[in-house]
DNA sequence: AATAGTAATGTAGTTTTATTATATTTTTGT
DNA sequence: ACAAAAATATAATAAAACTACATTACTATT
């Protein structure tokens, strides 16, 4: 809970002098932050040993620990929390909602990963012979940008959205090449029977999905991660995000590996592309 | 503005001895609010004065008031900053330098974005006979995507990655028909031909992209945006992720004015994906 | 390449601030 | 009204922050 909040609620429980240490802080917070134990037991009219043990008495450290409480409860904007969009809501609060979730779904996505797995992950991808990248619905795009991206790297890559495509592929595939699969709930029947037919060919199974879900535990190396569910609007949102972000890792992971040399490649395929602009200007 | 970002953003003017203490306070800006001065110093290795110095340049009265500021921002708005990856970057530290950039691009992406023209665009799409999403290079996934959400809403849409397509599909046009293009700069020659080409025609054409930019000018109805350049690595990495939250919040838009009646449908739609899953659970 | 000047950083001492230990007062119950 | 307990204050100690000054590291100029 807030700390101002906290204050307020627990004035009943105070003991008289420490109520009137609450009474000052409550009448004017920006004050008290800003002023030494000292000040505020003058203020409050107690003494300084009061003050502090108001402080303790909210769980806090001390006085300079409560202070610093004290400026985040006053500081009181929500940081990124996924709020649901409604149905009187206007475009302007529908637009921050809709931000602000993805934001806070990026940042759950972020603290589930496995960064071993990323690790490893890299190591298959930077030994790999061929790349392909596999997605079904809104996973497809993800599999396309991730083959825009490798693509830049030099390296043999594909993406299909097209589940025979997908098949035929995998039963073409060998000792050295690595398939990449990813799904957001890791059920898509179709995908794992790919992995299966991948892994039978010899090729490594790079899965992009959910901890614990069927295709997790087909793939020989999944890359997992726990993304809230999608909000109430009944489209995909969230989870492809951090599916991208994750390809960002990956490719990252993939420059850093191949040492800078390797990145003034990428400086010219870059450069190449701004011929296509009507001015000097980055990327795509 | 905000403590933390301010830190960030002075990377460049600080003194190298300042620069590490910046550095420190970015890594764990939590840690840094509940340490001593001399904590912080020796964590910098640097001297007390050195850290004290640092926080007078950012306009704070000292250390103590500097924590509270910092304090404050971590509660405020924006937690996460953009940091660079580093040469020698360890997997668990560039990934969640990415995945922090990200979520810090996003938020600047949503400072900037005009709601009003989302609204507009919001009207376009929702009479829009036909919609057509088009994007080269990176921004393709995006429109594929686009394609992906929009095509559950059961209304007649079309995406292209191919530059004579796109073309071709834009003669085609007519008066009632939406054309939504992404482009990160704005500053793609083909794309602006199409702009033209689909306004000659009579359609409506809705481009998501760079503010000023020269696509933004040819648009009937420009969706701009500020994200910030796309990290040292050459790879279009936060732009996208930007256009497609504005892809969601179009869509979110467009089932919002179609009333609940509507969203009854896309629950429908939900339901028959089910089917090509191993077991019971949300979308693809 | 040497040197004066300037900026950056560190050392050590000083002041301020917070905390602890203990004494005093107030409250409560019998 | 008095003892016991709780609350509060005083004073001493410890910790933290700050200041003045010394040293070092740069920069530019000859």
């Amino acid at each position: 809970m807030n700390t101002l909040e906290k204050v307020q609620k627990s004035l009943t429980h105070f003991s008289k002098s420490e109520r009137k240490v609450a009474e000052v802080i409550l009448s004017s917070p920006q004050t008290a932050i800003h002023s030494s134990i000292a000040t505020l037991a003058k203020m409050a009219d107690v003494s300084e040993p009061t003050v502090n043990r108001f402080c303790r008495r909210l769980d806090t450290k001390g006085f300079p620990d409560f202070k610093l409480h004290l400026a985040q409860s006053l500081a009181n904007g929500t940081p990124y929390v996924s709020r649901h969009v409604e149905e009187d809501d206007s475009p302007d609060s529908y637009t921050t909602k809709i931000f602000e979730s993805s934001m806070a779904s990026l940042d759950t996505a972020r603290q589930s990963i496995d960064t071993t797995a990323i690790n490893k992950a890299v190591d298959v991808l930077t030994q790999a012979k061929k790349i392909s990248f596999f997605g079904l619905g809104a996973s497809a795009s993800v599999a396309h940008d991730a083959q825009n991206k490798f693509f830049r790297f030099n390296v043999p890559v594909i993406s299909f959205d097209d589940v025979l495509m997908q098949r035929m592929s995998c039963i073409n595939s060998n000792e050295g090449d690595v398939v990449v699969l990813i799904s957001h709930t890791g059920r898509t029947k179709s995908l794992i029977d790919i992995a299966k037919l991948a892994r039978e060919n010899g090729a490594a199974v790079i899965g992009i999905t959910a901890r614990n879900s069927p295709l997790s535990t087909v793939c020989t190396l999944p890359v997992t991660m726990e993304v809230p569910e999608d909000t109430d609007m009944y489209l995909p949102m969230a989870s492809r995000l951090a599916q991208l972000v994750i390809i960002d890792v990956l490719a990252t992971g993939f420059t850093l590996r191949r040492g800078p040399r390797f990145r003034e490649n990428l400086k010219r395929v870059k450069e190449v592309l701004k011929e296509s602009r009507i001015d000097k200007d980055p990327i795509l």
